[in-house]
DNA sequence: TGTATTCCCTACTTACCCGATAGGGTTTAT
DNA sequence: ATAAACCCTATCGGGTAAGTAGGGAATACA
């Protein structure tokens, strides 16, 4: 299940990157337009700047922006960044890998297999879709 | 990520399929097999009993037997069953549909868009991919 | 008929984490 | 100076996953 975090991330970068004013957009402003607790957002925002998809602007007349063309923005890098792994299960994940400590080895287990095939499809999903084509098909 | 529960009941159900005795698996046998707490189990297959996967045997050389050829046990049902919905947003789901209370309408969110694709792609393996092949497979 | 075996059922516990809130601090435009 | 906006840390309530506990009910077999 996806979390309100990503959720509203998402919502929000897709948000900055209609309003191509170039100009940065206030916390405020998404939180309403999107429905959006103020703080939580802001929190989320704050994350996204850190990690360097947003940049932000203190003060009057300040907010935040996106950093990068919204074509170079993929859904796989966000929810990653986000929501953390893609993989239903640890011991499938590319970049947040983990044993699983019950089975002994990862080719005796059914689930791995299946599972490998389940990230495989949807990063194949999530990596050919930028912010861009999501704005493209609203 | 999915559960232990819905990770431990493939595994469950796996090893029984393996065991083409026709005769019925113990829990305790599964359960010292596949490394899983015993009383945890008890309640997972209990549950596939129920939905009518498996049947039940009580008493000395009881257990638990599949109901259905391995053939006719869809993955995309095993984890509705156990985990619940396959999407990852209740707004695109097929059995579990929930609206968004923060969306006004459901085309105007890039979210429901994007987290469709997924939830297709990600239902197309688990549709086409039976208790048998997994077997197959190892 | 008695006993061991095995599934059946309910309740409880523990730990964790999501979503949100609180309360300021810091920077900037005017 | 002042108001606008982001920055940062702490905290909290509620829900849920994972497992535990304890016994009940049916069955096989001696």
């Amino acid at each position: 299940m996806l979390s309100k975090k990503t959720k509203y991330g998402i919502k929000a970068l897709t948000f900055m990157a209609r309003s191509k004013n170039e100009q940065p957009v206030q916390v405020a402003v998404i939180s309403k337009s999107e429905n959006i607790s103020h703080k939580f957002l802001e929190s989320i925002l704050l994350s996204l700047r850190k990690a360097g998809i947003l940049g932000a602007k203190k003060g009057k007349g300040g907010g935040y922006y996106l950093l990068k063309d919204p074509k170079n923005i993929l859904m796989s890098d966000i929810i990653r960044l986000l929501e953390g792994p893609i993989a239903m299960v640890p011991c499938v994940s590319l970049n947040f890998y983990e044993k699983c400590e019950d089975c002994p080895t990862e080719e005796e287990c059914s689930v791995h297999k299946l599972m490998l095939e389940v990230r495989d499809s949807t990063l194949k999903v999530l990596k050919n879709k930028s912010l861009q084509q999501l704005v493209d098909e609203l």
